[in-house]
DNA sequence: TCGTTGACCGGATTTGAAATCTGGTCAACG
DNA sequence: CGTTGACCAGATTTCAAATCCGGTCAACGA
């Protein structure tokens, strides 16, 4: 059971590896500038190596973002865990928010910083995430964290929530701390789509849980794919379009 | 008193021409592509001619943003007095974000649009503007018509509202109409920053007059700079930073 | 035997110098 | 004297040669 056909070992220590160094050098060059002979020599290792884990450089960066977002859904799980009262929509968000102030790469995802992603901005890492997003907000709704009465919700909470991940970049001497952001983007989910009465504390216990359960779900497929990316050797995929 | 030092007569009627030539092309091309030529060839006009109303390009276009500017807050203006109730930020806000939709170059200087704008979107446009901001927040909240409880209000109303101008351009497939998409954004500005109780009728009246003064003190200056730009003439004016 | 590697390939990107374009001026024109 | 377009220098574009880099695979060594 403990190595059953997963490459479970030194391999994923490896990948691990390979993915630090391919995050450090892409916060500091970019996608663009950085060669996987830079990353395979960051983590000391030949270039080659770095096709066993993935068949191309997107892949290699996909799961790098990929593996980001997993720790993120992590850290955010065992917020859940730690104080149930952390399920309530404003909480969530100020949380998301704080994290990716924090993690350069993250910030870079949602406000789609071209300069660092290149072309993974363009690339839909959502296919799952987009469903695991969905499940989401039914939860906060089905528990009544969310006003059931705002039309277009999840537009509406992302347009509400967006500007402020954006705005530093636009006007950065209209600054203020991460903390004064927090609470100003706080304020905003909690009067905008939340209800007026504060749940009860045992509805916040039962929310947490179903979507610690959600993340749960979502993470085993994730570590799968960042990890395990059929090593190139399987069938031949083709690559690029070519016809017949 | 009809025209005392003013240039106005036909002088600005070639100026509004010149302008709408370079708005039309604007559009089309993006400011780069666009040549001075270009514009003077639209308007009808020999190329030295544009330079008796404006002394670089870069005064050119910024005398174009600040008319499609003027305008609306003309249009804003007429609207608060057909119907004061037009007062209410939420309102305001819903009035402002279909008028940047409708409006291609307000909606390229709101998000900053560099590929339209060029570098028109590093200048400072705000000058005065900045002024008017403050003015504006100071009635709204003065008549109570804004929440005096929120820190950093201009700050959390930019990032509540910042993002559903950019939403569309992000992931454009979450779309909506435009009228939803206002809709959710007056009810995020409805929630999170209106007081709960709706102000009586004589207020917003108040508030209405008083925001049409600020509009009203604002325009002259704005016009008199797009359409009278100190013709080249007066003073060498250092052009480029030369020394001694 | 099999995991690892780096020399190698061709397509993509960068470089840089020559050719072209364009913002701004001003002598001349009407 | 209001208007213009030929003209200038500096900025931008072009395009081919030089370089780089993602991906492969024969060879190496544990």
């Amino acid at each position: 059971m403990a190595e059953q056909d997963g490459p479970t070992d030194a391999f994923v220590a490896r990948a691990d590896r390979i993915l630090d160094s391919a995050g450090e050098l892409m916060l500091r060059h970019g996608y663009r500038k950085v060669t996987i002979e830079d990353v395979a020599r960051g983590a000391k290792i030949g270039k080659g190596t770095v096709y066993l884990h993935w068949r191309t450089k997107d892949d290699l960066f996909m799961a790098l973002l990929a593996r980001e977002s997993v720790r993120m859904v992590e850290d955010v799980a065992a917020r859940l865990r730690a104080d149930p009262e952390e399920v309530l929509p404003h909480r969530l968000m100020r949380m998301t928010y704080l994290a990716a102030l924090r993690k350069p790469l993250l910030l870079a995802i949602v406000t789609g910083d071209t300069e660092i992603l290149g072309r993974m901005a363009e690339t839909e890492i959502n296919e799952v995430g987009a469903a695991t997003n969905d499940r989401f907000y039914d939860v906060l709704t089905d528990y009544g964290l969310l006003r059931d009465d705002i039309p277009n919700l999840p537009y509406a909470l992302r347009g509400a929530t967006g500007g402020f991940y954006v705005l530093d970049r636009v006007d950065p001497e209209s600054a203020l701390g991460p903390e004064a952001g927090a609470d100003a983007l706080a304020h905003v989910v909690r009067a905008a789509f939340e209800p007026a009465r504060r749940p009860r504390r045992s509805v916040l216990v039962g929310a947490a849980g179903a979507l610690i359960e959600v993340f749960e779900d979502l993470i085993p497929p994730y570590r799968a794919w960042i990890y395990y990316q059929e090593p190139a050797g399987s069938r031949p995929r083709d690559r690029k379009k070519g016809s017949a």
